[in-house]
DNA sequence: GGTTGACCCTGACCCTACGTCAGGGTCGGA
DNA sequence: TCCGACCCTGACGTAGGGTCAGGGTCAACC
């Protein structure tokens, strides 16, 4: 006969382990000698392994008592549905894999390819780090709120870019972050801008998520704070001039 | 901004996976609305991002709030690490998967394939399952209790079935389990096995765990039982004769 | 302006599958 | 007789949340 710690050796398990599965009833009790040790047979042994082998693969403990009173039909529909779940497992651990190998990257993970793709097309353009980032946080914040009109901005973003005149626009923009708010080449910067958004019936209002980026946009530069308050400024007047129809 | 749900949900996470990782300050508590509600940036979903995609890998909570604050040098090195035991449990389950096919047929997980390979062999020599069982517990012990004797064992019993006088009496005393202890055919068959132990320089004496096997054997018929008696008296009385060298 | 349903808050206990410690008895060999 | 390696029970700890309980908020609709 084999003590306890025999008897897990042969599973590969801890003394504790078998302890647990009498505790909750897994494994009967075995009977004990003299001393009060418990003493284990072969077929414990065999039984033993076989719940190992369940267990191992993933089979919570509650479920393995089930399995192993049920009639062989049930128990090979069981084991068919526990292989596809590791195999379930197995892809979804190889899915994690490729992931991590991109942890580096950074948005890759959190925003779709084609987003992905417009912030890299701003950084090869020249935008600066800090407005890519900017441009980020306002997609991520779009995707979490109102998912249903990316499609539709990563169309009207590209085509932007497809514009020389609108990306220089933007360029001109970006490098404006260090200029004095009244640097008379703000003022025409501004006019272009509201040229641009009249030219594209376009206005400077957005959707109650995007004000974030807007406020983190003028914290970010004096100068972009005073463009965006010029061009919010006349757009409210133009509404008010002509009013919707 | 947004809400903790919203915030959750770009990482496909419960509320309640945030607010215990809040707790463990795995992410940092961000700042509350006038209500109390708390706020969350889009720079904190990326983060958390960040989190879930170690945390998938399997990655100890713990662990990835450490990763975060680290070199690149040290977290590239992590992830290789992380990236190798991915790929060491990928191998595991699918190790699992060929086992869990195998449950349904018993002793295979248990022992070494040659052994398996000589029950099996048993079995198409006709012996009874309820031997073949008794032999297999007997494997299982002597594998906890004394593994470096059955590579030995193992060529000694497949010796024996290779030889065929040996075989014909190991089948004979297998049928024999529903004899009258008393009928003749099981006193010519005590003679024969005594040549043959005489003949092979064996005797009837075992290590002590194989003791539980024999006494098993005799519980279940008392024609072995009579058996086994009368070879360990005769075998007794070699010794006593001739005492070991 | 009242109600309804979907949110949000904290605090606390529950879960699995054991690990680990405390405090003590037992066995086998030197 | 002593030591180290076993064995026993009982109880608490662990990760990563799930699930109440008991209460406040918000927005929309009637």
């Amino acid at each position: 006969m084999l003590t306890i710690s025999q008897f897990a050796a042969t599973a590969g398990v801890t003394v504790r382990t078998i302890r647990h599965y009498h505790h909750v009833g897994l494994l009967p009790e075995p009977e004990r000698d003299a001393s009060g040790y418990r003493r284990y047979s072969a077929q414990a042994a065999v039984d033993l392994i076989r719940i190992r082998t369940l267990a191992d693969a993933g089979v919570p403990l509650a479920r393995i008592d089930a399995l192993l009173h049920a009639q062989p039909t049930e128990f090979a529909a069981a084991i068919t549905d526990i292989d596809a779940e590791l195999q379930r497992k197995i892809d979804q651990l190889t899915d994690y894999r490729s992931r991590i190998a991109e942890l580096a990257s950074g948005e890759r993970l959190v925003l779709p390819p084609e987003v992905v793709a417009i912030l890299d097309r701003m950084r090869s353009l020249g935008v600066s780090e800090l407005r890519v980032r900017l441009e980020r946080d306002s997609w991520i914040l779009m995707q979490a709120l109102d998912p249903h009109v990316m499609p539709q901005r990563i169309r009207d973003k590209n085509a932007n870019f497809d514009d020389p005149e609108t990306t220089r626009l933007y360029l001109a923009c970006d490098q404006s972050v260090d200029w004095d708010p009244h640097d008379p080449r703000v003022d025409r910067l501004i006019d272009d801008m509201d040229a641009w958004e009249i030219k594209h019936e376009r206005d400077s209002s957005q959707p109650g998520y995007l004000k974030l980026v807007v406020s983190r946009i003028s914290e970010a530069s004096p100068a972009w704070q005073r463009i965006l308050d010029a061009l919010a400024h006349r757009a409210q007047r133009r509404r008010t001039a002509v009013p919707d129809s």
